[in-house]
DNA sequence: TTGCCCATGTTAAACGTTTAACATACCTTA
DNA sequence: TAAGGTATGTTAAACGTTTAACATGGGCAA
């Protein structure tokens, strides 16, 4: 800008007010001179500079557990899009369900003076979330959420799409369901335990505690080993129920190994989605969960409370569904291709 | 810091001094003062301006074709660790792949003062590679890259991998091979088509033009269709080797779909790796890169030549490596787990 | 006692923008 | 013709840091 005023000999306020698009505050030909200078010596606004004085960056970070899990990365996806639609950048981190690694990128997210947040929280981390409150920083949360602190968040119905999910395989005939989860003991996936248990009950099943297997994300090949070692798949129970995508792929290739054969054997279902699920031998059962409207509506959500610092709590649910593969046991009825 | 030093009754300079660590240029009694008050009120320092005095904003651009590509958020993945060892944030950005997306997202990211880029250029966009070169901003290309143009880049050994993955299905007997591969013309793609060309010249076959089937990335699924329609594969070709994850994820789809197994009437090998060719009902032989020499070599170089602007460009082959499934043919002797 | 150096703190300019407040000249209108 | 309005440009302060240059006072050597 100093340079396209020097060269035109004029004041650096009048380039800077067509440079920012100011109507009527400058000549048209003054305009025309400025704008051509400007192409001629190829200038590019400094977005920090601009930050530093209005105080806002454009910029979104987003905290997910991995960027490298299908998952998030594909909402990473979305939300990149969807950011992107409305003149923001966003930066990202990965917290691998840490709450100190969460709290760092918080911190580094923070300094950076980013506009908002997209967080898929860790176990742990209500008082991060309590801490973001207080400083007024606006943020949304994904996927989990954390029942005893109202925030915006957006997540699925997952007590109904751990139902479903039971419920396929009940009606397949399956009475003996394992359901392997993370050990975190985060609200969504209580929720889908709950459902999962409420479809046992209104199928006359009682819900045995040995059928609920827990592993931590940080071990998970040793600990869902050592869970399917004490579910004696194929004799203890007779289908297994993951609850996220990590788990099931994991899970999956053990069976593989201990030469189980789907839906022979056993019942399978998951919850999210995987290339891997539509490519099994017999396509996975899963829950799908609607990612572009997670993202979408993450990123509306918060722009609408950036722009509205008043703005009133949200929580808003998106859709699921059940995609029927053949892996629940029912072959001839349930296939959908 | 204005609050400190008025809560202290000193000047800004001082506590700016022990803020951003200069050493013997206050008192120790001073220091302590000061970061005692800091503690106290909270002080984050703000990155921003930070960034407009230093001209160093310590954020890294990242552009692949599509972070939610499991090849690209594995890679984004290691980036971001690696960027955060060393202090600096990485903000990404997908261009699927179109010369429009990548331009703008290279504004972007130039507007807001990142120190580097890493880029995985879609094809036809050698004038904006040149363009950041004559900016002096500092590069480096990965997995892609331009024979014509010497930049910094990390890359396998294109040739050689496809050479070995065609190698494969040549050794367990089969002789019409298909290749289906990307029609961009890039020349990762061309030194895979190279490779596999003359491992068939080198078993004495006579590599066939319509064995060589391209797919546009926006027309994913209809070309893969058409394509595999034009083959005939089981009568027409043996085996077919797919240049990319996302071509070979659509492709066993559709042979799915058309009924045929693998390997009995078809030969696989994909390059790159996913969960669904471990899982699928017989494991898929892929070439795999070493996504985290990949990654950390990229910000390694990348940030050897923001601190040194005169260094010269550099190219880094990573290695690759041929995970035998049993998907080539050969499966008594292939199978390795 | 004088003169210097050193340790420590302050002042002010700078980074690249934005924008309120001011200045100027011209045009209306009565 | 005078008063007021309008259109257009300039000045300067501000955003939160950093840092060169300057100021001050005490300690030390001769």
């Amino acid at each position: 800008m100093k340079d396209i005023a020097a060269h035109l000999g004029v004041s650096i306020a009048v380039v800077s007010y067509v440079m920012s698009g100011k109507k009527g505050r400058v000549s048209s030909e003054m305009e025309a001179k400025i704008n051509k200078a400007a192409k001629e010596l190829g200038y590019q606004p400094n977005l920090i500079a601009r930050s530093l004085k209005s105080g806002k960056t454009s910029t979104l970070g987003l905290i997910v557990a991995d960027i490298s899990n299908p998952f998030f990365a594909h909402i990473a996806r979305i939300i990149e899009d969807t950011a992107k639609q409305h003149g923001y950048t966003v930066i990202f981190g990965s917290s691998d369900e840490s709450v100190e690694k969460s709290q760092d990128l918080i911190d580094t997210f923070l300094n950076r003076q980013v506009d908002g947040l997209i967080i898929a929280p860790p176990a742990g981390t209500e008082a991060q979330v309590k801490m973001l409150q207080k400083k007024k920083m606006p943020f949304v949360l994904i996927d989990r959420y954390f029942p005893d602190i109202p925030t915006d968040n957006i997540r699925i119905d997952n007590f109904g799409a751990g139902y479903a999910a039971a419920d396929c395989l009940l009606k397949s005939g399956r009475r003996s369901i394992a359901l392997i989860s993370y050990r975190s003991g985060m609200e969504h996936i209580k929720e889908r335990e709950r459902g999962y248990r409420q479809a046992l009950i209104d199928h006359g099943v009682a819900p045995q505690d040995e059928w609920q297997i827990k592993a931590s994300y940080q071990r998970l090949e040793s600990e869902v080993r050592e869970g399917l070692a004490r579910l004696q798949p194929g004799v203890g129970v007779d289908a297994i129920l993951f609850s996220t995508n990590s788990l099931a792929i994991e899970g999956l290739k053990q069976l593989n190994r201990m030469g189980l054969r789907i839906p022979d054997d056993l019942g399978v279902v998951s919850f999210d989605e995987s290339d891997a699920f539509d490519l099994f031998y017999v396509p996975i059962t899963h829950i799908r969960q609607s990612l572009p409207d997670m993202g979408m509506e993450a990123v509306g959500l918060l722009l609408r409370h950036i722009k509205d610092k008043k703005h009133k709590t949200e929580e808003i649910v998106v859709g699921s569904d059940l995609v029927s593969g053949a892996s629940c046991g029912a072959v001839a009825t349930k296939m959908v291709g």
